[in-house]
DNA sequence: CGTATCCTTGAAGGACTTCAAATGTTGTGG
DNA sequence: CCACAACATTTGAAGTCCTTCAAGGATACG
């Protein structure tokens, strides 16, 4: 058995506790592993999966697209990450995801998730509790959208990644990977592409971030926190240090 | 034992299957009743609370207030509805939840939840599709900010609270109770006071709506919900039929 | 090496905000 | 039950943040 599985140990490990026997469980699941191309869906919104997709490597995203053509970015995942776990309760998708870069993901079988989590209702609340984090992160999500003007809202998302990055592991120093066009960025907060560039400008002359293919890099993390008056209480981690 | 619990019962039946022996599991939950005036706190951002609030009547939202003062309105809340059963997994509180008219709440101890989830996992099921629903209309939510104006948001908002609001037996024909301010209408989606207020008109004028004294009256439901391109699916209601 | 995608820049216009004040409504205590 | 205070709605006017349109450069990939 390949080791696809140890990036969901380590993110469950970094919301919550997972003991041995949980790891053991958890470790047993059989993995239908594929790899996606950038861009490709791995779920569409209105279908009703009967497996859920485990982020084994790289980045996606969710999204709705509206009748009228316009595409909202709903969340951004990292590897350990189970982007439509909540297609184990609610049958129809009502949003898509998809691969932000190529990416390698294990998909799950529904019926294994519900035995295994009949097996160890632990690791059933442990589920539970990363689907309440998710809408942890739609709040403040939606907080962003409403209240931040765009320097903080793009400064908000950064220190998100960060540290969700962080405490998954994949960091190195103050960077991190975060392969997003400019065009993802508007759709993800909301702005036009026009005004996310002259945004990410304005940050790079504050020397605040440095970003550039792909790699973000925290020149100042106070002042960027401040900025985006960041609080990682929403994140809900095992171990709050990394957020600091 | 007074008949506070049967809100939650109706509720739970819009989203899901409730057996008869789950309905009595559910009605034994002790209940801690209270009534809360109009824009009290049941529960506070940062708090660890070891409790979760049932909304028995009247309307409740809940929101975050940024250190610079601003609010954002996350969630509106109606009979039955358990806004902050998140806490269950979720030590610490990420937000705030308070009271939109005067209403009467019931506080149901977290432990007597997880007695009753151990107990029915089909209840505990249900509680989770619960909040996986919740997540749901943060992402429509989210959408709504960041991909539609002024007059489709709003009207997006009042498709969906009179759906939800249908689903549970609380309207009249097209009506239903909205009892919003302008002002909290504003922090909801993101918009100061007087440009809802502009919106408002415009919807009026456009014999769309009518809005007043806290009562909603939809006029012309295939028009508004043409102009919200509101598409009920996410609300996962076990009834689809309640949401044309 | 060529083509597609992404980033950047300029300029004009529009949606929404802020400030300020008038009008209307609600609830409470005298 | 009225009077008054507090709160809610409405209106006007000026300004700002962000959008759209359009086009020129840079970068990546087959």
């Amino acid at each position: 058995v390949a080791d696809e599985i140890s990036a969901s140990i380590r993110k469950l490990r970094s919301i919550g506790e997972l003991s041995a026997a949980d790891e053991d469980a958890v470790r047993t699941l059989p993995l239908r592993v594929v790899e996606l191309a950038r861009g490709a869906d791995a779920a569409h919104d209105g279908s009703k999966p009967t497996e859920s997709c485990l982020l084994v490597e790289g980045f996606m995203h969710r999204y709705k697209v509206l009748p009228n053509g316009r595409r909202q970015i709903l969340a951004f995942h990292t590897p350990g990450d189970i982007p439509d776990l909540q297609s184990l309760h609610l049958r129809t998708l009502d949003h898509s995801l998809a691969a932000t870069t190529r990416c390698t993901v294990g998909f799950i079988r529904h019926d294994d998730l519900r035995a295994l989590i009949r097996k160890r209702p632990s690791v059933g609340d442990l589920l539970w509790r990363d689907t309440l984090i998710d809408a942890g992160m739609f709040r403040a999500w939606i907080v962003s959208m409403g209240q931040r003007p765009a320097p903080e809202h793009i400064a908000h998302l950064f220190c998100e990644m960060f540290v969700r990055l962080r405490a998954i592991g994949q960091t190195v120093d103050n960077a991190c990977n975060l392969p997003l066009t400019q065009t993802e960025l508007g759709d993800a907060v909301g702005l036009s592409t026009v005004h996310v560039n002259r945004t990410l400008q304005e940050l790079r002359a504050s020397n605040l971030i440095e970003l550039q293919g792909g790699v973000l890099r925290i020149l100042d993390w106070p002042r960027l926190k401040d900025l985006a008056q960041f609080d990682p209480t929403y994140l809900h981690l095992h171990d709050p240090k990394v957020a600091d």
